[in-house]
DNA sequence: CACTTGACCTGTCCGC
DNA sequence: TGCGGACAGGTCAAGT
């Protein structure tokens, strides 16, 4: 029970941070505020870097020192670990740390190992204190119903059972892309995918580094090789499409016909961008729902994601929609010029 | 090696 | 109304 105090008294701290955001409302401005009854459009921001670090914040709050009791995996696919992994490095664990490394969460235990996730577009992960007068619960990642309604629900691919059921982390993710596995701490940073990361853009100074691992890419696209995570750590679809309108630079230019003041624009565009998506609170249910009960998802700072056929903020010009790099491509054919 | 495309999934939207 | 198809997008595997 000193636990669920625990949470309950990190809980109201996660509010009050929330409750200090400097916006109004994250769908101000937005015309399509959905009811608590419309079905939800989904419009929202997928956990792109800023997300996975409200995550990580939410995860290092309310999981240090919480003991891990049981785990379920609902979906095979979902929990890549044997059985005997679980109950010999997980179950029983006591969590240390939640850590991030581009969009790949780590949360370490107190025996070496590390639960390591990727939420991939549709993946949240959700802490309900059940033993709450009124459940008490905090949720980040994907921006959707399940960030707020009962939980387990069709989406929910593993609950991890804490302190004997004082609370309850979820796992949910409607398109099975995302994953958890268990591997020494030690090892995580062998992984492949880890290794090969370029540099975080929020962490020191990414500039050298990523000028000369971006002109190994001179014939592609600028927005494929900034969605190459071996070129600049954690930049998604949203955050390379804004970048390239801050920078004023067309996406499907070729890295070789630009130079190092566009792309350092462009990096610049990136790291700002996702400076204040992370201040502003990421997408979590506490700005999934408003005080009326509107439900939606935040993407307030957007200039040209998911804004086709609204006038361009700088020119007034229609911002288009097209594909770039195999992904759907939003710009300002007046700003952003091959 | 550099680069592009399709696959993995589930759910929603759009046109017929 | 139901149904097929396009689409969403992070990452990996397979293709050129």
């Amino acid at each position: 029970m000193v636990a669920v105090a625990q949470l309950v008294e990190l809980l109201v701290v996660v509010q009050e941070v929330a409750g200090s955001s400097p916006v109004s409302h994250p769908n101000a401005g937005q015309e399509s505020i959905k009811t608590q009854s419309d079905h939800l459009v989904e419009w929202g921001s997928m956990p792109e870097l800023p997300e996975v670090e409200t995550v990580r914040c939410g995860l290092q709050r309310l999981l240090v020192g919480r003991r891990i009791s049981e785990v379920e995996a609902l979906s095979p696919g979902s929990f890549q670990a044997a059985p005997a992994d679980i109950s010999q490095h997980v179950v029983g664990a006591t969590v240390t740390a939640a850590r991030r490394l581009a969009k790949v969460l780590m949360i370490d235990l107190d025996n070496d190992y590390s639960l390591v996730a990727h939420l991939k577009m549709t993946g949240q992960l959700v802490i309900v204190a059940d033993g709450g007068a009124s459940g008490e619960r905090w949720g980040g990642g994907h921006p959707n119903d399940s960030l707020v309604d009962r939980l387990p629900d069709r989406s929910t691919r593993v609950i991890i059972t804490l302190d004997d059921g004082a609370a309850r982390l979820f796992f949910n993710d409607q398109r099975k892309f995302g994953w958890m596995k268990v591997m020494p701490t030690a090892d995580v940073g062998t992984l492949d995918f880890i290794a090969q990361l370029g540099p975080e853009p929020l962490d020191g100074d990414p500039t050298p580094e990523f000028l000369r691992r971006i002109r190994h890419h001179q014939a592609t696209t600028v927005k494929a090789a900034i969605l190459n995570q071996t070129v600049i750590a954690g930049i998604g679809n949203i955050y390379a499409d804004e970048s390239c309108w801050v920078a004023q630079v067309h996406p499907a230019s070729r890295v070789g016909d630009l130079n190092d003041r566009q792309l350092k624009a462009i990096l610049n565009a990136a790291i700002d961008v996702m400076t204040t998506s992370i201040n502003l609170g990421g997408s979590t249910d506490r700005n999934y729902v408003d005080a009326e009960g509107h439900r939606g998802a935040y993407l307030g700072f957007a200039k040209v994601f998911r804004r086709e056929g609204q006038p361009c903020q700088r020119c007034g010009t229609t911002i288009i929609k097209t594909r770039v790099a195999g992904r759907g491509t939003h710009l300002c054919p007046h700003c952003q010029r091959l």
